[in-house]
DNA sequence: ATCTTAATTTATAATCATTCTAAAAGTATA
DNA sequence: TATACTTTTAGAATGATTATAAATTAAGAT
């Protein structure tokens, strides 16, 4: 948290009021937020915040490499992660949310790690799995009993 | 092909020849067509066809399990793949294309084929490269000569 | 084959996420 | 503090997708 505003700085960017709120928001959430999801919180402290500044800060801030949009969706709409290193993700077809999947053995995967795949350069791989999150399975072996 | 037709049938489908066009046109295509394209290719004989029923018709192809939606987007539109089963994408950075990645052996993969991470159950797992397709990676080694 | 009913298609309007715009406000620097 | 530059803002514009309701078409019974 500390760091990303630190190099941000380095970077050059203005750190005005409302990028440190976006900045900080998304640091610290831990659920893909969207972006109106990112609005409506911070509004409620800062209510003159306009999605306009959301949507600036958020392309900032994936230009300079300090978080990653996910190529799955929300409802249609684009999620946010303050994590942008390499790892996975899997949204639960019951309850929506998105999970972080970390993944012990990145070089055991067949296309992870892979510079190239049928004469095509592979820069980047994002996995998508679909199913039911831990919370939900556990709620659904309680109501069998 | 033939199969698709067979299936739709059996599963009591009233086929439209608009809806006949779709399937047809997706079954032949290769390159992941958006909406639109499969629109404007089919108008080109039919004119009436409209937008509503694309979109109706593969709404119908995917609820029945004959063809898949990408999770990634050309220029902000859904990709449409004749091929519901699994394997993966890469999407060329440089030509804006999308390809099929067959993955030779999926029980190699840490996350594929198992069926459960961190006590979430995977049901179904979608992996998008991104990158540069071989097309691209020959034009740009050509120049460089 | 024709009639009737139900399903589908069509054109258009509505919706909703995202981007654009131009004026207003804020920031940095001399 | 004054100046030049950048950012924010509200609102309009865009563009993909969905909803609607009238018109057309398909299916089944006679």
């Amino acid at each position: 948290m500390k760091d990303i505003i630190e190099r941000l700085k380095e970077n050059g960017v203005t750190l005005t009021p409302q990028r440190m709120a976006v900045t900080e928001f998304l640091s610290r959430s831990r659920n893909h937020p969207t972006v109106d999801e990112i609005h409506r919180n911070i509004q409620r402290r800062y209510p003159t915040m306009s999605v306009a500044t959301v949507y600036s800060t958020l392309k900032l801030l994936k230009e300079l490499g300090e978080i990653q949009e996910l190529s799955i969706r929300k409802r249609g709409k684009a999620c946010f992660d303050p994590n942008p290193g390499l790892h996975h993700h899997l949204l639960c077809r019951k309850c929506g949310k998105i999970l972080d999947i970390e993944f012990e053995h990145p070089s055991n995967c067949p296309i992870m790690g892979k510079e190239s795949i049928n004469g095509c350069k592979v820069e980047e791989v994002q996995a998508y799995l679909y199913g039911i999150c831990s919370e939900c399975m556990k709620t659904a072996s309680e109501k069998k009993e």
